[in-house]
Order: structure tokens, then sequence, then C-alpha cells
RNA sequence: GGUGGAGUUGAGCAGUGGCCGCUCCGGAGACUGUAAAUCUCCCCUCUUACGAGACCGUUGGUUCGAAUCCAACCUCCACCA
């Protein structure tokens, strides 16, 4: 059977791959960007906009999708894609971040995580065979395993309990997604490595994660808190040890320069709520850094967020007209901004794909993310 | 002309003797596997900050102390002549 990641280029001068993923709802050309969409929708954007903006693939989760609507009922609506309307790959997250971000309403055992919901307090469980039997009522074309994601900082010890467990529960997922037949399927299983700062904890999750023979490898636990370069740290502890022809996934970030950055240390998939969290605040991404649409100097301003950028917010609207309606609450400027920052996203990994196809990848990011910098 | 009501540093309001409050509007910041179309700070003057000083229509008075009590006056609103 036919490898589900072909690697197709490699940069010389760095660690950049490029690569094709593909999954039962179609290629995912890598490196790219994942656009989030937790509860079933990328907030404020249609399918259409997302085909526009070059979307390949997005996220869903597990938690949230579990909580409300319910697995079951998506899969008596024909699953997730049907539901939401969008045909291409889905990624969904298993619900280990909520594990972190959700801290004060859990407790973490040894078969997994009691939840109470945010939503109405009520009792849950998850663990290995809850998430995956929910994700399969989903149809994810990748499932993530369910992993206890450290905070930052984290005592050694405690850091040690996490990537234990983490790897108990991602064997334990493997071997329910093999049982119930979502492999065989092709679906994919994508496993989690923690570590938090620790570089031989790091090494050790991949090294026994690995052994395990997933179809993806994702570095857990970064940008929950450290600074820029011990999350680089992190992944560059990671990565060497990950297997070559498996796609690689930094879950959770990050911004246009940590992704070229990531990129040259050889990751393949990146997923963030940033560009879609900070359009709706009015925020947006240019080359020369980030803009905040609200500002007083763009009331009059009557140049487009990204001059020449070919998206339907560039192509129409003004700085000033995207600034009115931020001052006004209307929610178009959210939809506006959301296309522009995700768009500026997915062009950023086209323009990387394309730069290690022609080999000069390792001086055009340098010269980009120089550009970036100079520009906050 | 009479009677009643009202004047609070951009707007709308709260404030019955000592703590100057709230909501808008406005200015800025934050946001990284989404409890976020959210949150935080500022929004009379001076000060880098710590702080200091104004100001509750006007003027005077009572009082240790007044947006608050008293008097006169001014302006606006309603009704009556």
């Amino acid at each position: 059977m036919a490898s589900h990641f072909q690697l197709l280029a490699k940069d010389a001068a760095t660690g950049a791959r490029r690569g094709r993923l593909s999954t039962l709802h179609g290629n995912v050309e890598t490196p790219i960007f994942m656009p989030v969409g937790t509860q079933g929708t990328v907030k404020a954007l249609t399918p259409v906009h997302l085909k526009e903006i070059g979307a390949q693939i997005i996220l869903g989760n597990t938690y949230h999708l579990n909580l409300r609507p319910t697995s079951e009922l998506i899969r008596d609506m024909g699953g997730l894609h049907k539901f939401m309307g969008w045909d291409g790959p889905i990624l969904t997250d298993s619900g280990g971040f909520q594990v972190f971000s959700l801290s004060k309403l859990r407790e973490i055992g040894d078969h997994g995580v009691s939840f109470q919901s945010h939503l109405d307090g009520a009792k849950l469980f998850l663990g290995p065979k809850e998430v995956m039997g929910i994700q399969r009522n989903l149809g994810s074309d990748i499932a993530m395993v369910i992993d206890e994601c450290p905070p930052w900082p984290v005592e050694r010890d405690a850091c040690a309990l996490a990537c234990e467990r983490s790897l108990r529960w991602a064997k334990r997922c493997k071997e329910i997604a093999t049982e119930s037949g979502f492999l065989a399927e092709g679906h994919h299983v994508f496993a989690i490595a923690q570590g938090s700062t620790f570089d031989d904890m790091r090494r050790q999750a991949a090294e026994e994660l690995t052994a395990l023979d997933f179809s993806g490898y994702a570095v857990g636990g970064v940008s929950v808190g450290e600074p820029e370069p011990e999350m680089l740290k992190q992944v560059a502890a990671t990565t060497p040890f990950l297997p070559e022809h498996k796609p690689r996934y930094t879950m959770g970030l990050g911004t246009p320069p940590q992704i070229l950055k990531m990129i040259a240390l050889g990751v393949d998939m990146f997923d963030c709520v940033l560009p879609s969290r900070v359009a709706r605040n009015g925020l947006a991404f240019t080359p020369d850094g980030a803009i905040n649409l609200r500002n007083e100097r763009f009331k009059a301003d009557p140049a487009p967020i990204v001059e020449g950028l070919d998206n339907y917010t560039c192509r129409n609207f003004s700085r000033a007209y995207l600034r009115h309606l931020f001052m006004s609450g209307e929610m178009l400027g959210g939809t506006l901004v959301t296309i522009h920052n995700l768009h500026f996203f997915l062009d950023l990994v086209a323009q990387a794909r394309a730069h290690i196809e022609a080999g000069d990848f390792g001086t055009w990011h340098r010269g980009w993310v120089a550009r970036y910098e100079a520009g906050q």
C-alpha cells in the first residue's frame, strides 16, 4: 500500500520539507496551515469563503462537539463533513488541550479525564475509548490521540507523569482505532509528543510514540505561556526523533514568523486560532507586522490591508471602511478580516512550499521574517 | 407674569453633609491544539511615576467640612394666565 505521506522535496539549507498527505477527503499539500473550526465552523466564515482563500484542511474539536450537539447527533446527520457543509479533510483535536485550558473544571486520572462541562456543569469523562469513539462518530479524517498537556512551567516529576500517561493513552487509542476498523477504513490517527522544556523527555516521547507507528506526529504542550525561544527549542528537541516519512504537526502554533521558523525545523502542519480570533478583534496581518484596524490612524486610509493581495477583502475594501465596521460593532468586520488573515497565513505557507521546491527557502524565509519583525 | 420640574468636567444618568460612581461615545493594548464578534487600561488639569489640584448653572451664606442644607439670581422644560 502506497504511503499516505509523500515527501516531494527537501530544502538543502534547512530542515524544511515539501510533502503531500492523502486523506479520505483529498490531498493536503504541506507545509500547510489549518484554520480552526472548533465548533463545526471556522468562526465568521462559510465553506465558500474557506475554499476561496485556499483552505485545504480544517480543524474540529472533540470536546466541544461532543458536548453540543453531541457526536451521536452529528453521526446521525451524516457525519461532520456533511453537517457543516465542508467536503475537504478535517482534523479533529481530541480535547486534550481542554484538559489544560479548562483545568479548573477537570480531574486527571489514569484512565482519562473527568470534566465538568463549561456549558452547564454536567459531569463527563474523556478517555482513549471516549475520544476515539467520538472522532469515529464525527467521521474525522485525522483523529488526535488524547494527551495531557502540562502547563508551563512544570516540575520534572509532573511532566514525566504527564508523558507517561500520554504515552499509555496514545497506545490505547491506536489499539481502539485498529480494532474498530477506523484505521483500516483509511482514517488517520496522530500521536502527540509532550515533554515540556525537558529535552530528554521530548526525545523519549518522540521515540516511544514512533515505535507505535502512528499516521503522523504532533508536538504538543507548546505555546502554553513560555517565551518564543523556549518554544522553538522544544520543537527542535522533538522533530529530529520523529520518522521522516510521516507528517509532523505543531499544535496550536503560531505567528507568521514562528510558522516559517518551524517549517525550517521540519514541521509540516500548523493550526492556530490566532489569525481568526484576532481578526474578530480588529487585528490584521501584513508583511510588515500586524496592524490594529481600530486605530485612529486608519480613519481615512483608502488602502486595503495589504496592497495587491488577492483575497476578497483586499480586492474590495479600504482600511477606513474596515475600521468603520469595527467601530460600529458590525459583524461584517470580523468576517472580512478573518478572510484576510486566514488567506494571509495560507498564502504564506503556499509561498513556503514554492520556495522549498525552488530550493531557496532558507534565504527567503530569513528575509520574510526580518521584514515582518522590523515592522512590529 | 404664576406654578412645578431640571441644570453633575463629550453624551445619558446615579449621588440627602466627609469616600466624585455607572453606561455609552472616544483613545490604546492584549489575544498562539477557541468557555473570546472577547478582555484590560485610559478618557477635567499637572506629574515619568508616586501623587497633587480642580469641577457638580452663577454668586453669596450655614458648617470643622457642601454636588448635597439656606438665599438670591441665570438658563432650559412643562403647564397655567
